[in-house]
DNA sequence: AATATTTCCGAACGATCGGTAGGTTTTTTT
DNA sequence: AAAAAAACCTACCGATCGTTCGGAAATATT
């Protein structure tokens, strides 16, 4: 489903991935919605466990920056939060559903968000947009995800302090 | 087809937005796997036009990338460059129809690297791994196409300026 | 060993999918 | 106004979609 996409992926498709019957799974799964349902609610679980429980034990802002960007690109790598792809998949979601699921999203947006707001009263901040750089500084670490398969010989260790210097030469002064 | 995937879109989705029948459609088109590789050529083809093109005529390396972050942004703002989004679907296309997305991709990231690395001779670059860099730049403006319809209170103007300063704070020394 | 429960499958369902054949309407060319 | 070409539609094709049902294996409980 990474791979091809919610539309793209059958049933059929899913079954045969786990060698089981298309009718063997339904004994497990309530539908392909809630299959995805449950999918981003688990990247999110793994996201607050591996991402953002330990940031928020970090006093020091620039720490916790560092930490959350290196966490989550070493999440992103692990394959355990890879399925962030798909989140973009999240319209095929009833509404409430999406609800919930956006709710987790601002939630950690929101945890970035109030760690660059505590840089600027530090004066540790360049001069720029708070919510814009908030995004971008997350897109490039989500980012990661779409394309690193396609350059997998770039050493992991290395893509993540390249990727923390990236996100803290972009928002702070240094 | 953006909104939902390219497995999600159906022939008769497609027709009906258009205002035609199904039979009608496909006096216009090849097939659907067809239909999203004009897409992406289309995409390239305005990419090169708007940004590229226009790029190549800076000599100065600074003043390019500047020209090409804010060209891009602009691009994918007004609209004619939004799907782009729909790259993430080339697994849709065939093997050839592949190489040649991949090609003009690559041209493109080329087109950056290059920049990149006469700012390094210039020694403006910061210390930093040029390849990761262009990626994450890319991604970074790439990106607002995904987020921006959600946040679209956020002024045009005021976003592209406020990604050029993201872009080159993260790459150049300032 | 008997019973209860969970796991899984074969077969089928209505709906929708991408695509096509043949013909009608509209537009362009002469 | 006649002829040619392009645009479009109705109706249908086989295949696949997500989902369900009744029952068979396998496993766990007593």
């Amino acid at each position: 489903m990474v791979k091809k996409g919610y539309g793209g992926t059958s049933i059929s498709d899913i079954a045969q991935a786990v060698g089981m019957t298309k009718a063997g799974l339904y004994h497990h799964i309530a539908g392909k919605q809630d299959l995805l349902f449950q999918i981003l609610q688990h990247a999110h679980d793994e996201m607050e466990r591996l991402v953002i429980e330990p940031a928020k034990q970090m006093g020091d802002p620039e720490h916790r920056l560092i930490e959350i960007t290196r966490r989550h690109v070493r999440g992103i790598l692990d394959g355990g939060l890879e399925f962030t792809l798909l989140y973009r998949e999240r319209h095929h979601l009833d509404d409430a559903q999406q609800e919930t699921i956006a709710l987790r999203t601002r939630a950690y947006l929101a945890l970035v968000g109030a760690t660059l707001q505590e840089l600027a009263m530090e004066g540790k901040l360049r001069d720029l947009d708070i919510q814009i750089g908030t995004i971008h500084l997350l897109k490039t670490i989500s980012g990661i995800a779409d394309w690193y398969p396609m350059f997998s010989e770039i050493n992991e260790d290395h893509l993540v302090e390249q990727t923390v210097n990236f996100g803290l030469s972009a928002v702070l002064k240094r």
